[in-house]
DNA sequence: AGTTGACTCTCCCACGGTGGGAGGGCTTAG
DNA sequence: CTAAGCCCTCCCACCGTGGGAGAGTCAACT
């Protein structure tokens, strides 16, 4: 009983037929070095393959249905790894998977959130067509004026004041301080509205400094924020107040943290004119605050 | 109070800073038509924008962050799609993200069924040591000889056997029944062992066709499959079979249907000469035979 | 032995969203 | 007027997959 399998050697398409994988792809494989034909014809170049090598195709093919790509496969393949290093891989693989899940989870409510508005829309037009042919409407998709956006966490000098202080002295302090330090980031100083008597400016750190009693150097967190834009000057903001409230409202979300204020473009006080050009406006009609309502979302 | 609001222009760099939208993309918009600056400048081609186009910029980024790609949002940005239309692509990119998700679980719970392995493995391993000096051990990330794939539904006559009957002459008939309408597909034929005392019998067909009292036509249904693949004769697959049920009990998967053997390289019967060449073997030491275990995964 | 049809070879291109870089023009502050 | 920093267009790369052109090869049937 000698083990003499002599296998006939199988043409590519045929290997194809019976691997379920395409000619192209093991093509691909070869000239990846990920599975080598037991055999080319020197002459012709054809490829030629061995019912033995099924079994590491299909590994092959089962690693890249777990998610990994063709160079990760490779290494797995290639064989030399202990037990650790695989199994190093395989977590970093769960790991990825499980935030992609998670932020596609995201995208799901969100998207789900946009539909029921649309449920809403129709109960309404039945019952306010009336109404409705007088007012003209807006794109009811696309959410005119308010998105929704990550906020990544900032370095922030901040200094906090009582809401009936001099904001705007107050921001000549901190950008003052800053400089000093030459620490200024090049992204939009803000304001924090932490509660009914208190204000918080903020001025985007590109390194850590040391702060003062009254300037604190924190940073602030990462949030999900239902943001929209205000243009002009800052004595009519209440609409973009109530776009964001009713939004809120709509889109069945909760508050999260405190408001802010971001002032994308605003006048330069002397003292500030180290900052990045793109901020600064001319006019009050070219200020422009983005207004962030953090938020979390219901798990419905 | 004429609403004058004349905006400055601003050069692509500062619009980018504002948007957080790379310049890159900004111009990879203007190129699509998705979004076109204010103005350009003729002669020196330099694109200017108004802070009145974020909002639209921010839309189509929300857009993106749902998971639609450029042309789609392209449609919706165009306007000119009436609420129910936007609805219905709403709907079908939230079922695409529920399709996505789901797969994504699959994967996900499949290779946490892997990484279970190794800890299972490390286990053993402490209490094991001795004996397994001894063994020698195959690779034990990639399941050396068993993977778990989709199969999709397959079109068959089938024919029900008792396990005592001649199983080459039931598919001599099944094929020359089947050869006779020229219906048959390319695909292996293949057996499933519907409960102790009943073996069916199957051929793929590429179109539909009448059966008689014996020969049925019908259509196996999807499956998820751990396989394995059998080389040779048939007189000693009791190794494939006990290498199927130890990695079903392994990776804690549970039987979700009859068995299948897919005869994927066999002899072929005179009478069966029309078949792919692909499957024909000249030699039992050639055979090629899938075993196909059914299973549902566990939601753990 | 030659023809024919099916197969295979290599090489190039495309997708989509994003970024890198080269080579050259434009603007604006000093 | 110069230098630095913008901006322009055009090309290339990623990654996994497939399409197609043009040429060569194999096997089966006259």
């Amino acid at each position: 009983m000698t083990p003499a399998i002599t296998t006939s050697l199988l043409r590519i398409g045929d290997f194809a037929t019976l691997s379920r994988v395409s000619v192209k792809m093991l093509r691909h494989y070869d000239t990846l070095g990920l599975l080598k034909p037991v055999w080319v014809d020197p002459e012709s170049h054809y490829r030629y393959y061995s019912v033995e090598q099924l079994p590491r195709l299909h590994q092959l093919v089962a690693l890249k249905d777990l998610g990994f790509n063709l160079a990760q496969i490779a290494r797995l393949l290639a064989g030399g790894l202990d037990d650790n290093q695989i199994l190093t891989l395989l977590q970093a693989r769960e790991a990825e998977l499980q935030a992609d899940i998670t932020s596609q989870q995201h995208q799901l409510m969100n998207l789900r959130s946009h539909i029921a508005r649309f449920d809403i829309e129709q109960l309404d037009t039945e019952q306010l067509d009336a109404e409705r042919l007088d007012v003209g409407r807006s794109d009811p998709s696309l959410d005119d004026a308010v998105i929704l956006r990550g906020v990544n966490t900032i370095s922030v000098a901040s200094l906090e004041l009582a809401p009936t202080a001099d904001v705007s002295e107050g921001f000549v302090r901190l950008e003052s301080y800053v400089s000093k330090y030459h620490a200024r980031a090049s992204s939009a100083p803000l304001l924090r509205y932490l509660d009914t008597d208190t204000l918080e400016l903020c001025v985007p750190l590109s390194r850590s400094i040391t702060g003062t009693d009254v300037i604190q150097i924190t940073r602030l967190p990462a949030i999900q924020a239902a943001s929209t834009l205000h243009q002009g000057g800052y004595d009519n903001m209440a609409e973009a107040y109530s776009r964001l409230t009713a939004w809120l409202e709509l889109h069945n979300y909760q508050l999260a943290g405190p408001l802010r204020e971001v002032y994308l473009r605003f006048s330069a006080e002397p003292i500030e004119d180290q900052l990045p050009a793109a901020f600064l406006a001319s006019t009050s009609n070219d200020y422009l605050t983005e207004l962030q309502l953090p938020i979390h979302m219901l798990t419905s």
